[in-house]
DNA sequence: ACTCCAGATCGACGCTCATCTATCTACATA
DNA sequence: TATGTAGATAGATGAGCGTCGATCTGGAGT
């Protein structure tokens, strides 16, 4: 981070030139930032921002078959988000039988909201 | 919010039946998911989060003329980017003159990044 | 008035996403 | 081993997004 930019440009200047000179920007901000964007993206819809209060609520690990009629969605849908979530590390699961239980990654989204803060 | 969710699910029952009771979701949940979805959602892309980081380490406002240098990205993408940011109400803007000055609306993220926690 | 420039808007393109139905996998119970 | 069920995967479709070049808008300076 620590751009240093100029914040008032040059009121004037001969024709021809930009207005502002060229600025470096580190790209160590970029990786660190498509990290946390991928996570943003991932809370980015409202149902997986519900999916992520919900397992939030009920601390322990949450069932799928619990989950889907909580939404007007189809059971592939929910398994989508569920996934997307998990994707970005939101959640984790488990599959010890025939069910699977989703929990959050609390830790993922402390790192996030610091990132935000 | 509070949706009473029965964790375990029957292990035996008639089959033909669904594993779980439906649960009615309260509907007043889905408009707060909606408008945190949508700064969730202008937040989940590095550019964006590059600029908002920006914008907050300079805690004035920022010449868009000084943003646009720091990403290898034509004017009228940084544009795009902005006025998504803007209609999440992340960042407002002014233009006194002919050049456009966009700040950090803290309040926003704030009330994002403590729904989160 | 005329020109120049900063920034926003427009239209197009390719790619991603959310959603569905249909199917597949694998565990459980009889 | 045969059947039923939970959840994941595949493929299709329509909508939305990120990006660009071109154009429009309006303030500044001559």
């Amino acid at each position: 981070m620590s751009v240093d930019l100029e914040l008032e440009p040059k009121t004037k200047r001969p024709p021809g030139e930009p207005c502002c000179e060229p600025v470096v920007y580190p790209d160590v901000e970029r990786e660190q930032a498509e990290r946390m964007a991928k996570i943003a993206k991932a809370l980015g819809d409202p149902v997986r921002l519900q999916l992520v209060d919900v397992l939030r609520k009920h601390a322990g690990k949450v069932c799928v078959c619990e989950l889907v009629p909580l939404f007007d969605l189809s059971q592939p849908t929910v398994s989508h988000h569920l996934k997307k979530l998990k994707d970005a590390g939101i959640v984790g699961s488990e599959r010890p039988g025939l069910w699977a239980y989703y929990y959050v990654r609390e830790d993922a989204l402390k790192e996030f909201t610091e990132w935000l803060s």
